[in-house]
DNA sequence: TATATTTGCAACCGATTGGTTTCATTAAAA
DNA sequence: TTTTAATGAAACCAATCGGTTGCAAATATA
């Protein structure tokens, strides 16, 4: 059972519940409202969510609540690192090119 | 067949493969000495990329070079920014507690 | 205490996934 | 021209995925 931040963000509606919670902690149930499925369902994907510490629980009686480890999102951007400077050298690269344009026109 | 950068990214070999040909434009086969799988199962793995447009090809003569396409890969950043917001609100509001706790030192 | 509510978990199901083997196509090399 | 090399596509397979229904446990409420 794979588990890691890539595949848990790879399902649409888990995107939608990351998005969801990230402001404010809401309970399963509160959750399942805004999804076209079963409770059960987005309970699954609180699971999946859960065992890759995407999302925390707190809980109050016998409700929990659902939160986003925001922490842990970085770890897509860390990754994203690396092209990160690949894209702003390029843009660099883009910018010279116009500077040289820029000179010839004089 | 849903077929989008999220799910493209959540293959861990897949994953792999779009950092090897970051930098360098590769062939088919030569990625595919990179990993303890078969040719066939990097085509594939090129096939769904290049559905998403996260790759691109260059064909020379028999051979063909796959290279990736590195402003696709902004998409995910995209994404991320509005998390990028909450996290770096929640570091100033850390930065304030500091403050805060200077002025109370004095 | 008896009942209702909130939740997680297990069992099941059809679709999808990542992999393999086999085959066809195209281009280079002998 | 015949042979070899590089590649994509199809058929198949076991494992996983996302969903459902049904049930058990725990907590709040009447």
């Amino acid at each position: 059972m794979r588990r890691d931040i890539f595949q848990a963000i790879s399902d649409p509606t888990r995107r939608a519940i990351i998005v969801l919670i990230a402001l404010q902690a809401m309970t399963p149930n509160a959750i399942a409202e805004h999804f076209d499925t079963t409770r059960q369902a987005v309970s699954k994907h609180l699971r999946i969510l859960t065992e890759c510490e995407l999302v925390k629980q707190e809980h109050h009686g016998r409700e929990i609540y659902y939160s986003l480890e925001i922490d842990k999102m970085k770890e897509i951007d860390k990754w994203l690192e690396q092209f990160r400077k690949i894209w702003e050298t390029r843009f660099n690269q883009l910018d010279d090119l116009f500077l040289t344009i820029k000179k010839q026109k004089k």
